[in-house]
DNA sequence: AAGTGGTCTAGACCACCTC
DNA sequence: AGGTGGTCTAGACCACTTG
C-alpha cells in the first residue's frame, strides 16, 4: 500500500489524512492539492529524493479523479518541485524555488528582503524619447512619452538609476506615487496586465554622472539592465534602461530544464 | 498595430485544412497540434491578434477531443505566443519567444549564433577546490574535484574566462573533448540529465590577469556569472564561476509573468 | 443570452522502468 | 511481469466576457 523506498527513515506523511479537500470551495481542486503537496515538501514532511504515491492510489485516496490529480502533480513539475518518471513514480528533486528575476520591480523585489526602499525622483513629465526609446516603444521621436527617472535607495544607501519611458496616457504618477510604490505596482494598479518582458543584461564602467549620483568611484563597474515589458495584448508598455552598482547588488535566477 | 478582431477580417488560415494529425505517428496528438499552430503564428498565417477558433471547434474539426486540444494550446500558453480569457477567446501575443538563457552552455549559445565558438584549454585536472567551490558542491575542501579552466573565443576574439569544479568521477574529458564540445554537451553525452541552475549574475573590474586573458584593458568592466546545476535527481554536478567581456557579450532573457 | 475557457469525472490503452 | 506515468476520449457543469 505505501510505497516506502528504502530510505529507511522515511516520515510518515499519509497523504490520505494529510491532505484534505473542500469541494465547496471556489479554489480548484487541483489547486489544493497541489498547494498542500508544496506546503509538505517545504515543511520537509516530504523530504528531496522522497516519491510521492502513485497517481492512481492519490486519486482514489482522495476521492479525486486521476486528471485532477494530474494536473496537481503537472503544476509542481513546472515549478521544477518534482519529478515524473514514466515505470518508476514522481519523486521529490528540491524543497524551495528560487524564484527571483520574475517579472517584479526591483522595489519589490527589495521590499521582499525587508531592505527598506526608498525612491528619489529626479525626472516624471512628459517628454520627447530618445531614439533608442522611440525605437523600443515602436513610436516616432516626435512623439511624447512619459520620461521617468530616479535613484533607488535600500538601507539608507544608492543601489540604482532607473530610466523609464512609457507610451503617453498609460500613467501620470506623481511623485508621491513614485517615492511609495514600484513602477510594476502603479501599472497594475491601472489595470495594465503585465506579460513578458525581454530583458538584456551587461555591464561598463561608471560616468561621472553616475559615480556621484551612485556615490560610486569613477570607473566602478556597474550592471546594466534594459527591458521591453508588454502587456497581455502583447502592446509595449515600458522601456527602461537601467544601471545597478555592481558592488550591492546581483542578479540571482534559476533556469530549468526541458528534459 | 496588427489587431484582427473581426471574423469578417480573419486571416486565410483554416485550421481543418491547415492542420493535419497523423493518429499513427509515435509524436503525441498535442504536440502534433501544438507545433502546427505555433508554425502557423511564426510564419505570420496567424498574426499577433489574431484569436484562435474555440476549442471545442477546433477538437470538432479535427476529430480529436477537447482536453487534447486544450493540452496542444496550453503548451502555447506556456511559452507565452497566446493567452486565453474565458468568455471571450484565445489570442496570439507573441510572434515568436526570444529563449536565451535556458539550460544551455555558452558553446551551444554561441554555436546557434554561428558565431564559430572555440576553445583554449588552460586546466584540466583533478584538485582540491577553493573553499568558495567546496562550498558550492557540497564537499570537504579535501576533496577531489575535476578543475576546468578554459577561455572561450568566439569570431576569433576572446569572450570568456570559464572555470568549472565538478564532483570526481563524473567525467574525465580530455582536453580535445573540450575544445569541441561545451561542458554541458559532454555531461549530456555521459547521461547526466540537466534539471536545474542557480545563477547569479554580477560585474566588476578586470584584475590584471583577466585582462590580459580577455584582451581587455586593466580595469574593464566585467560581466559575472556563477552557477550550480543540479540533474535530475537534485544532486548537484557543476559549479562554475565565470568572467565574460563585457564588451562583446550580453545575457538576454524574456521573463514571463503569472498573471 | 450566448459564447468561451476553467474545471472535473471515469474510464481506456500504451510505453517505459524496475524487479 | 507488474507498476507507473503519458496520452486520449466523451462527456459534464460552471464562471466569466461580450454583444
Amino acid at each position: 500500500m505505501t510505497a516506502v523506498r528504502h530510505r529507511s527513515q522515511e516520515p510518515q506523511w499519509d497523504p490520505a489524512k494529510q491532505i484534505s479537500v473542500d469541494h465547496r470551495s471556489p479554489v480548484p481542486l487541483y489547486f489544493q492539492v497541489a498547494s498542500q503537496i508544496e506546503e509538505a515538501i517545504a515543511s520537509g514532511a516530504l523530504p528531496v529524493g522522497a516519491r510521492l504515491d502513485n497517481e492512481i492510489e492519490l486519486a482514489g485516496n482522495l476521492g479525486l479523479s486521476r486528471p485532477t490529480i494530474r494536473q496537481a502533480i503537472g503544476s509542481l513539475v513546472d515549478k521544477g518541485l518534482v519529478v515524473r518518471k514514466r515505470g518508476a513514480g514522481t519523486q521529490v528533486v528540491f524543497n524551495h524555488v528560487k524564484r527571483s528575476l520574475q517579472l517584479s520591480s526591483l522595489h519589490d523585489d527589495l521590499t521582499a528582503l525587508d531592505a527598506a526602499p526608498s525612491t528619489r525622483v529626479l525626472v516624471n513629465e512628459l517628454r520627447t524619447p530618445p531614439p533608442e526609446a522611440a525605437r523600443a516603444l515602436g513610436l516616432s521621436e516626435q512623439d511624447q512619452v512619459l520620461h521617468l527617472e530616479r535613484v533607488r535607495h535600500a538601507r539608507g544607501e544608492p543601489i540604482a538609476r532607473l530610466r523609464n519611458y512609457l507610451p503617453a496616457g498609460l500613467l501620470a504618477p506623481t511623485d508621491e506615487d513614485l517615492t511609495d510604490r514600484g513602477l510594476y505596482q502603479l501599472l497594475r494598479a491601472a489595470g495594465v496586465h503585465l506579460h513578458a518582458a525581454q530583458q538584456t543584461i551587461g555591464a561598463r564602467t561608471a560616468t561621472d554622472e553616475e559615480a556621484a549620483l551612485l556615490d560610486e568611484p569613477t570607473g566602478a563597474a556597474l550592471l546594466t539592465m534594459q527591458r521591453i515589458t508588454h502587456d497581455h495584448t502583447g502592446a509595449i508598455v515600458e522601456f527602461g534602461t537601467h544601471t545597478y552598482r555592481a558592488s550591492r547588488y546581483t542578479f540571482d535566477l534559476t533556469l530549468r530544464g526541458d528534459t
